[in-house]
RNA sequence: GGGUCGUUAACUCAGCUGGUAGAGUAUGUGCCUUUUAAGCAGAGAGUCGCGCGUUCGAGCCGCGCACGACCCA
C-alpha cells in the first residue's frame, strides 16, 4: 500500500497545501490555550439554560478534532484534549467568512485552538461557540472509524499513539498505572524507606534465576548484563547502613513472551533491616489493599469477571498446607521425600537428575495449586533447595522463611527473611552454579563481591519484590501484560 | 518448539460449491445555521499479508514463509 497511491493520504496533503496557500501555518507553535476542557466542563452548573453564549466570558482551549458534523454555514465538532472532550459550535456568521473558509479545510484528527463563550444546545449539551478558530497542527492520516474505533490488537500495540488517541479506556489504564506507582512511592516513603537507584548493567547477573541479556562496554572491553534483579545491590546498601531502601525500575529477562511476561518489566524491590518475612506480609497486605481502594475505590476488585477481595487479613498457608488443602494431596506423602519425587513423576513433571524433593514439591505446587489461588494468598515455607537467597527456618532448615503472594492465580510478590550468613550464602550460590551447570546462561558466575559485602556483616533483614505490571493488570482488569506496558515488545513489522 | 485461529479499502467487517471485490464509517462533490454513529444525493478508493503450486480460471483449494491472537510445552 504505497503512500503515494493512497487517495486519503493524498487528499490530506492537498488540504495541507491549500491551507498553506490561505496563509495558514499548519505547524504553528504560537498558541497557548488558557483553559483545559476539564475547566470548561467544570462550568456546567453555571451554564444552566443559556442557549446563546455569553461572549463577555470567553475561554481558550486547544485539542484534537475527534468528530465533525458540518452543515453549509455552520458545524459541530468534538474537541479532545488531555483532560476530556467538549462540543464546539462554529458558525460562519460568528467567526467570519474568511475564518470559516479555513475551518472548512480542517479534518478529524487536526489539532486546533478555539476561543468563545459557553452555552447549551437545544439538547442541553454544554458547548463552546467559537468566536475564533486557530489551526495548529494538520493531521495527514485519518483516524480509525468513530463507532468501532481501533480494535485490532496488533495495530493497537504497534501504534500505541493511535490507540491512546481513540480509546479513552487505554488512557485511563495508563493513568492508573502511573497513579499506582506514585502511591507505592508515597506509601514506602512515608514509612521511612529511601528510594535508590542501582545498576541496570551488571558484570554478573544475579539475584534471580533467569537468562540475562548481554551487552558490551567498548571502552572497558568487557561484557555486561542487563539486570535480572536488583537484589544483590540493594543488600549491599543494607551492609552500607541504609536500613530501609526500595527501588522501582526495569528488570530484563531473555525469555519467552506471554500474556504475563514481557522481556523488560517493572519491579518494586524493598528491604528493611531488623524485619522478618512476617513484617513483609503485614506491610504488603496494608499497601496493596490501600492502593486498591485509592485507585479503584474499593478493596473488592473485579478481574476478568471474578471478584477478588483484597481486604486484609489475607489467607496464609505453608506450602505443605496449600498442597494439602488446595491441591488435595495427602500429608503423609509430603512428609516422605521419596513419595514426593514419585508423585511428581506421576504428574509428568520432568526434573533434573539432581533435583530433590523441594524442587518436586514446588513444581507440584505450581501445577496443582497456583491457579486456584484467586483471592490474595501468602504461601510460606518454601524449600531451601529452591530459595538460594532466603534465610533458613530456625526449626526446620529444609525450608526457608519465605513467602510468595498469589492473586488471581498469579505470582505477584516474592519475599523472605534474608540470608545474612556469608559462609552459608557462598555455599548455596555455589550449589546453584553447580546444579545449573548444563545451562551456562543462568547464574554464570559467583558474585564474590556480594559475598565479601556480607562478610562485613549485613543486619538481619527482610526483602520483597513485587511485579508492578501484574499488580497493574489486577487493578485495571487487564488480561494481558501488553495492556499495561505502553510499548510492549513485538517482532518488527517487516 | 507444537497446535488452533486470524491477516480483504485508512478503520470495522461481509464475501456461498473456485467464475476476476462488497457494506458501513472515513474521504471528495452538491444541498443543508442546534447536530451529536446528523441527514439526503450521487462519486472515488483494493498487490484480498508474501511466495510457490493445482486449475481454463484462486480472496476461496494445497504447500511454504511472515506477522498477530489464544492454548500447550
Amino acid at each position: 500500500m504505497s503512500e503515494e497511491l493512497n487517495q486519503v493520504l493524498r487528499q490530506r496533503r492537498q488540504k495541507a497545501t491549500d491551507l498553506a496557500d490561505l496563509g495558514v501555518n499548519i505547524y504553528a507553535n504560537d498558541f497557548k490555550p488558557a483553559n483545559s476542557v476539564k475547566d470548561l466542563l467544570g462550568m456546567a452548573e453555571e451554564i444552566t439554560d443559556e442557549t446563546e453564549p455569553d461572549q463577555g466570558q470567553t475561554y481558550t482551549i486547544s485539542g484534537r478534532i475527534m468528530a465533525l458534523r458540518k452543515f453549509g454555514k455552520a458545524a459541530f465538532l468534538h474537541l479532545q484534549d488531555e483532560s476530556g472532550r467538549i462540543q464546539i459550535y462554529v458558525k460562519r456568521d460568528v467567526v467570519g467568512t474568511e475564518a470559516y473558509a479555513i475551518f472548512k479545510k480542517l479534518d478529524i484528527g487536526d489539532i486546533v485552538g478555539f476561543s468563545g463563550g459557553l452555552f447549551r444546545t437545544n439538547k442541553g449539551e454544554l458547548s463552546l461557540q467559537a468566536s475564533m478558530v486557530k489551526p495548529i497542527t494538520k493531521s495527514l492520516r485519518p483516524l480509525p472509524e468513530k463507532f468501532h474505533g481501533l480494535t485490532d490488537i496488533e495495530t493497537r500495540y504497534r501504534q500505541r499513539y493511535v490507540d491512546l488517541i481513540v480509546n479513552p479506556e487505554v488512557r485511563e489504564t495508563f493513568r492508573k498505572r502511573v497513579e499506582i506507582i506514585r502511591l507505592i512511592r508515597d506509601f514506602l516513603t512515608n514509612r521511612g524507606f529511601m528510594e535508590v537507584e542501582t545498576p541496570m548493567m551488571q558484570p554478573i547477573a544475579g539475584g534471580a534465576t533467569a537468562k540475562p541479556f548481554k551487552t558490551h562496554h567498548n571502552a572497558l572491553g568487557m561484557d555486561l548484563y542487563l539486570r535480572i534483579a536488583p537484589e544483590l545491590y540493594l543488600k549491599r546498601l543494607l551492609v552500607g547502613g541504609f536500613e530501609k531502601v526500595f527501588e522501582i525500575n526495569r528488570n530484563f529477562r531473555n525469555e519467552g513472551l506471554s500474556t504475563r511476561h514481557n522481556p523488560e518489566f517493572t519491579m518494586l524491590e524493598f528491604y528493611q533491616a531488623y524485619a522478618t518475612y512476617h513484617d513483609m506480609m503485614d506491610l504488603t497486605e496494608e499497601m496493596v489493599s490501600w492502593i486498591a481502594s485509592e485507585v479503584t475505590g474499593s478493596m473488592v476488585v473485579k478481574y476478568q469477571g471474578q471478584d477478588v477481595d483484597l481486604s486484609p487479613p489475607w489467607k496464609r498457608y505453608t506450602m505443605d498446607e496449600a498442597l494439602i488443602e488446595v491441591g488435595g494431596l495427602d500429608g503423609a506423602i509430603l512428609a516422605d521425600p521419596e513419595k514426593v519425587l514419585a508423585l511428581a513423576k506421576e504428574h509428568n513433571i520432568k526434573l533434573e537428575a539432581k533435583a530433590g524433593p523441594g524442587k518436586a514439591k514446588t513444581e507440584l505446587f505450581e501445577l496443582l495449586v497456583e491457579e486456584k489461588l484467586i483471592n490474595p494468598t501468602f504461601v510460606t515455607s518454601y524449600p531451601t533447595e529452591v530459595s538460594p537467597l532466603a534465610r533458613r527456618n530456625e526449626e526446620n532448615p529444609e525450608v526457608t522463611d519465605r513467602f510468595e503472594l498469589f492473586i488471581t492465580g498469579r505470582e505477584i510478590a516474592n519475599a523472605f527473611s534474608e540470608l545474612n550468613d556469608p559462609i552459608d550464602q557462598k555455599q548455596r550460590l555455589q550449589k546453584q552454579i553447580d546444579e545449573g551447570g548444563n545451562d551456562e546462561e543462568i547464574f554464570p558466575e559467583l558474585d564474590e563481591d556480594f559475598v565479601r559485602a556480607l562478610e562485613y556483616g549485613m543486619p538481619p533483614a527482610a526483602g520483597e519484590g513485587i511485579g508492578i505490571d501484574r499488580l497493574v493488570m489486577l487493578l485495571t482488569d487487564s488480561p494481558s501484560i501488553r495492556d499495561v506496558i505502553l510499548f510492549p515488545h513485538l517482532r518488527p513489522e517487516k
